[in-house]
DNA sequence: CTAGGATCCTGTCAGC
DNA sequence: TGCTGACAGGATCCTA
């Protein structure tokens, strides 16, 4: 489910498509929406994705757990990602289909089989003032240590793994990266904040830039690696991951099993012997 | 104020 | 086969 690489893979397919393309239609039908207005950029804040007309009005995605972003321009070009299933390359609209945007050239679906996922059409400059983009911490790469350590020093009796997860201390991770970080950095994902070294908080950093970028650079869950070249299905965690979905397979580092458990209430893998 | 649990919703899978 | 419960790549609200 979408996290910031998923999100950052949508934003670059689309913008590579919808850029100057204008909008005709939406079902359902939306007051809001700027008919006959063009696509002017796309930006991303954390995992929320913005599309931005000319004439000031954006339009917001939050793809939560399983929302998808699928579009399918007339000359048969295809773009799809977020949630990976079978949606990406099923005949659309279907059951999941919570709205259709209708370009010039081309259809936009958005896609939701467990309808967390939300999408607005709000003034451009609206879109800053949201109180979620308010609150969104700084993404890893722009982020110090020193930073991150005076966040974590103030909450330094939580787990460390439901801090990365919080949006408001960095933002981008989700379940599958917070792990992933955690297993680069080699910290255990119920240390308490307050205990990390100044070494460990900067290896999270680094940690959570790698494993993003990793997955970047595999296009995230997208229609590229969902399907195969042989048009079977693909597992795209299998390009990057460590430690998510990995339980009871060795690990990478010291080939001991990756042991799953629950921390902050999500599921968590971890190798027990790297991460103390 | 904090930390942790419940919650929104639908589908899938393991276990009986 | 059919039922039941657990779980799922998120974020917010409620409670203690």
């Amino acid at each position: 489910m979408p996290e910031l690489p998923e999100v950052e893979t949508i934003r670059r397919g689309l913008e590579g498509q919808l850029i100057g393309q204008v909008l005709q239609t939406v079902e359902p039908a939306d007051q809001a929406a700027p008919l006959g207005a063009a696509v002017t950029g796309l930006r991303r804040f954390g995992k929320l994705l913005v599309i931005d007309f000319a004439g000031d009005i954006s339009l917001i995605f939050h793809l939560k757990m399983t929302g998808q972003l699928v579009y399918r321009a007339t000359d048969g070009t295809a773009v799809a990602g977020g949630h990976p299933n079978s949606s990406f390359v099923a005949a659309l609209p279907d059951k999941t289909t919570r709205a259709v945007f209708v370009f010039s050239g081309g259809r936009l679906f958005f896609n939701d089989q467990r309808k967390f996922g939300f999408y607005q059409f709000l003034p451009r400059r609206a879109v800053e003032e949201l109180p979620f983009v308010q609150k969104l911490g700084p993404e890893p790469w722009v982020m110090t240590p020193a930073e991150l350590a005076a966040k974590l020093h103030a909450h330094s009796r939580s787990k460390i793994k439901a801090l990365l997860l919080d949006q408001t201390i960095m933002a981008g991770l989700g379940n599958i990266y917070a792990d992933e970080t955690l297993f680069l950095a080699g910290v255990h994902p119920e240390r308490l904040a307050g205990s990390l070294s100044q070494d460990e908080v900067a290896r999270l950093i680094t940690g959570a830039q790698q494993s993003m970028e990793a997955s970047l650079a595999s296009g995230g869950s997208s229609l590229r690696n969902y399907r195969r070249t042989d048009g079977s299905y693909g597992d795209y965690l299998t390009l990057f991951a460590n430690a998510y979905g990995r339980a009871g397979q060795p690990c990478k580092k010291c080939g001991r099993p990756i042991v799953k458990t629950k921390v902050a209430g999500r599921g968590t893998h971890f190798c027990p012997e790297c991460q103390q």
